[in-house]
DNA sequence: CCAAAAGTGTTCGAATTACACCCATGA
DNA sequence: TCATGGGTGTAATTCGAACACTTTTGG
């Protein structure tokens, strides 16, 4: 049915600010790439793309993170709505941002390669077009608000990781180094993580113990009233 | 310019949750409005509309809201966008909502009725179309997450109101009881409120005294680190 | 004088912070 | 054997929760 005839209409974009974790540098990265259109070609920029007229706007941000990762079931979390009129050049846009979190291990290369995507580092961001830097910090509040809260912070690691890995990923989110002792205390007391027979013993000779996030656990607790919290100083 | 012209265009809209408080029912209140348009003509709708090709997204959000409400200066914030494709029968519309805070005193009584607007009480809605409960659940979860953390129930409060009226209101918000006298100590030790001479003498014979939201004081203490937080058992 | 609402402090327990040394191992 | 990173516990403090009586005054 088309019962609003007069209406104007006009384009809608998605961009998609793809957070991911170097485990090595020990940092965020983020998923950019080299605009292949015009205006502002071959200038840096989010993953972005036009919703279509037949999907709705998770399904559009699935398909162009899809498109651009090769991967299929990722953190996906709508962000912000961008909508003033000149903020692209090349045309009035409307765009509605999402973030998503993954495994660096996990993304294919040549997929990514083949897109002409790269990884950068969030604290050394080349400039980027149109409102994306907006975006890309507007997320990265969000990212910070969400991994306090809710255990999303594995999205970015490996299936097993080590404690330290754990605390390092929160460090460079939030930026700020955290106690070890209290970081690990608190951690292990939610009784959410399952700890491995296995160590990594690559960064040392001692070994530190593999865990997993044990997701039913933490399902089964959540039913009962429990709240995950990670804030430690 | 127009670089984009492959592209699909939709129509986008932008849909207002109102919050007023009723100091008296002590009660949250929604501006609900019939709707006059086909389809679910004559049904309870939140306050929408198109936007423009000239504005953005915030400017037809105020738009709307100044010309449902007659108030111009308001607290409005982005809530999410809806894209759902069936979302609205009439046609694919993507809409956007925003969620404002007013003083349910200051909207004026002519404009509202003449826009054929109520005020129905967030505890006893009624049906409302297409996707109208979603948004209205996700604004008041936003509601509850920011007058944690940022001084904005006040919008909700007459210029001057008693320290009973505003825990009625964070009730109302958090739809449970809190303990009075920590809620007083909190608040009063935010040092953010300032008691006038003035005492409200309707609701008892003693008379309970006026306080005012003392901005400059908040802002001074934010740009000294300091973070409102006002959670009460 | 009494009903009704405003106003006021203290105690207890839980959670958060601060903090420093031993362990295991490969080179 | 020693350098490197992993792992651990306790004491002090702060913060949040629970809780009940006095005050004022109009009718």
């Amino acid at each position: 049915m088309k019962l609003y005839s007069k209406a104007a209409r006009h384009l809608v974009a998605v961009d998609c600010i793809i957070f991911g974790y170097d485990i090595l540098e020990k940092e965020i990265k983020l998923l950019l790439y080299k605009r292949s259109i015009k205006p502002a070609k071959g200038k840096w920029s989010l993953a972005g793309g036009f919703v279509e007229d037949d999907e709705s706007l998770d399904e559009a941000a699935y398909r162009i993170l899809r498109k651009i990762t090769g991967l299929d079931s990722v953190y996906l979390k709508q962000s912000h709505a961008y909508g003033d009129v000149k903020r692209d050049p090349g045309d009035r846009v409307i765009s509605v941002s999402y973030f998503s979190l993954i495994a660096l291990r996990n993304i294919k290369k040549e997929i990514a390669e083949k897109n002409g995507v790269h990884w950068r580092s969030l604290s050394r961001l080349p400039n980027l077009i149109f409102d994306h830097h907006e975006m890309v910090s507007r997320a990265l509040s969000s990212l910070q608000a969400q991994v306090k809260v809710n255990p999303v912070g594995f999205e970015l690691l490996p299936d097993k990781f080590t404690l330290v890995q754990l605390q390092c990923l929160y460090e460079a989110i939030y930026l700020r180094k955290m106690d070890k002792r209290n970081f690990r205390k608190k951690i292990l007391l939610m009784n959410i993580l399952e700890k491995l027979d296995e160590k990594e013993t690559v960064t040392s000779k001692k070994g530190a113990y593999y865990y997993r996030f044990h997701e039913e656990k933490y399902d089964k607790l959540k039913k009962s009233g429990f709240y995950f919290n990670l804030d430690v100083n």
